[in-house]
Order: C-alpha cells, then sequence, then structure tokens
DNA sequence: TATCCAAGGTAAGTT
DNA sequence: AACTTACCTTGGATA
C-alpha cells in the first residue's frame, strides 16, 4: 500500500474533490459510503472515493486501484501504485490552472453564479474508452442510473483487483464488452443502448476505430469521427472530447444547457446542433466553454438560477 | 393500485 | 437536409 497527500494551496484555483466526481461527469468513481450521487447529502463531503485506473492507460500489467478524499486542505490519497499522485493529476485536472481558466470566462452573471457556488470544481480527464461507453449508456437517463450501469458493467466483465482488503473490478476493455451478447447488457438495465455498447466496443475491439485517435483531429471533425459509434450522437461526441479528450471548447448540449439557452441566451439558439453549438461556445469564451458549461449544468442541476 | 411521465439522445424512416 | 417516431427501464408523481 502506498499513501500520502497533496496540499490543496498548491493548486491554483483550489480543488473541490466532491463537487468534481458527483457533478456528472464522470460516472467512474465510487464513494466508499455508498452515497454517490445521492441529491439530499450535504455539498462538502470528506468522503473516500475511488476509482481503478485502466491497465491500459498506462501500458502496465495490472489496472490499478486510486483511493482519495479531500479534508483540511489536503488531498489525501492511497492507492496499489506510488505514481497515484501523477494519476490523480491526470485523472482529475489538477494541472489545470482554474484560476486562468475562470479569468478567461466572460462575465456573465449566471457563469459568476455558477463559479461562485462550485469554486474549485474542475473537469476529469477520464479513460477513453470508459468515457465513450458511459456516455452512450447517459442517454435518456438519470446520473444515479448511469453510475449503476457503468458499476455493473465492471462487476460482469471487468477484472477483479484486490486492494487493501477489499476488491475492485476494473472497466471493461473493449474486447470484454465486445464479447458480451445484447441480452445480457439488456439484463444489466441498459435497456436500447445494450445493443450501442455492445457493436461500439466491437469497433473498438477491431480497430475499426479508435476513441484516442479524435485527439489527433479539429474540434469538429474530431466531433464527426467519434460520431461513427453506434450510440454516439453530436452530444455524446461532445461529452468525449470534453471529459476525456482534452477539447476544453466541447460544450455538450444536453436538455439543461437547451433549457439555459432558452431562458437566459435566446441568441444562441440556433438552426441545429452545430450551429447553436458555435454561438454558445463563443458566448462562453472559445477556449474554455466546455468548463463554463459545466459550472452551468451543475449549477442549474442542483437548482441554481 | 394503476397509469403516466421524464430522465444529460440516437437511429431509422419519412418528407 | 430537416422533421418524426420508436426505443428500454425505473422511480416518483398523479389519479
Amino acid at each position: 500500500m502506498h499513501e500520502g497527500t497533496i496540499p490543496v494551496a498548491e493548486l491554483p484555483g483550489g480543488f473541490d474533490m466532491q463537487a468534481t466526481v458527483e457533478s456528472g461527469q464522470t460516472y467512474l468513481w465510487d464513494r466508499a459510503d455508498g452515497g454517490m450521487f445521492e441529491d439530499d447529502h450535504a455539498w462538502g463531503s470528506d468522503a473516500w472515493y475511488h476509482t481503478v485506473l485502466p491497465a491500459t492507460l498506462i501500458d502496465i500489467d495490472e489496472p490499478q486501484v486510486i483511493r482519495a478524499r479531500q479534508r483540511d486542505g489536503h488531498v489525501e490519497w492511497n492507492a496499489s501504485t506510488p505514481e497515484a499522485p501523477a494519476y490523480l493529476t491526470h485523472l482529475l485536472r489538477l494541472d489545470d490552472n482554474l484560476d486562468a481558466i475562470v479569468d478567461d470566462c466572460p462575465d456573465l452573471p449566471l457563469l459568476e453564479r455558477a463559479f461562485a457556488e462550485y469554486r474549485g470544481m474542475r473537469l476529469v480527464r477520464d479513460p477513453p474508452f470508459p468515457c465513450l461507453v458511459s456516455f452512450i449508456c447517459s442517454a435518456q437517463m438519470r446520473v444515479e442510473r448511469i453510475h449503476g450501469m457503468c458499476t455493473r458493467l465492471a462487476q460482469q466483465y471487468g477484472d477483479a483487483v484486490s486492494f487493501g482488503g477489499d476488491t475492485y473490478f476494473a472497466f471493461p476493455t473493449p474486447a470484454q464488452l465486445a464479447d458480451a451478447t445484447e441480452t445480457d447488457l439488456r439484463d444489466l438495465s441498459l435497456g436500447y443502448r445494450a445493443p450501442y455498447v455492445q457493436r461500439t466496443a466491437e469497433m473498438v475491439a477491431t480497430r475499426e476505430a479508435d476513441p484516442a485517435h479524435a485527439r489527433d483531429l479539429d474540434y469538429e471533425a474530431a466531433r464527426e469521427y467519434l460520431t461513427q459509434f453506434v450510440g454516439v450522437g453530436d452530444k455524446v461526441a461532445d461529452c468525449v472530447l470534453l471529459f476525456s479528450l482534452d477539447f476544453l471548447e466541447a460544450v455538450p448540449l444536453d436538455t439543461w444547457i437547451q433549457t439555459a439557452i432558452e431562458e437566459y441566451y435566446p441568441d444562441c439558439d440556433g438552426d441545429n446542433y452545430a450551429d447553436t453549438s458555435r454561438k454558445i461556445r463563443r458566448q462562453f469564451g472559445d477556449r474554455y466553454a466546455g468548463y463554463a458549461q459545466t459550472y452551468v449544468f451543475f449549477y442549474l442541476r442542483t437548482g441554481g438560477e
């Protein structure tokens, strides 16, 4: 067992662990106390969270378990690898200068309120394939249930990893999910998303396409590239670009943001997805529009207005 | 107790 | 290219 702490004071712009992993950007973390995504708990929790880093992401033999919590100005961690601080930095974007990002965003009242409410929340940098699958599952679904689907997929198809006397499950690899049948996946309550997940996993497993390849393309071409996966339209593609592939300008146009656009930025209501996307990106600032989107999404979803 | 509805959309079929 | 409709599942609201 390796362990240590990371002082939050050394992270420009601070950090809010709970807001970062429970804001609906990622479904790949879990809470040790089982309260993940419960809407009635107080914010500012110091609960332990954990995730399993896929072996493929770092090219090692075994998936690695990373546990972390935020308390008394530190991120405390313990993990199966001494490299945990570097992985936490990668997964939770601790390398972002949050102060500079917030300064770069335009002075919009709604945005100011969202930043004020959850200052310290960072975007995540999920591994590409798990991110792709989790957002295929997100279609017409509530956050608690998306998380449940991902948990069941890991328990059913992922590699078991023992750490600290407990058993954790890595997110399944493309090959592991490609071998599942539609019926198997429907039994995990994926509903009509079941064949989408199976066929997309097959595309990645056979190297027909690779979500990580989108990283090499320009933003709109990258979004187009990702829509070749089954179950992936513009919205899910934008989620993968923003929450996994470092396209901080991507603005997923989900129902919450659509409503926000109608209410707060009617001029940005365009003729189609691409048109609205360009307009809201201009409104939120070309470089970090995705950061602005995520703060606004979480702020509205938790009752702000 | 039964019915209805919406939840971070997408694919397939029609104009 | 723009517009409709069907699609799994489930918890909570409504009758």
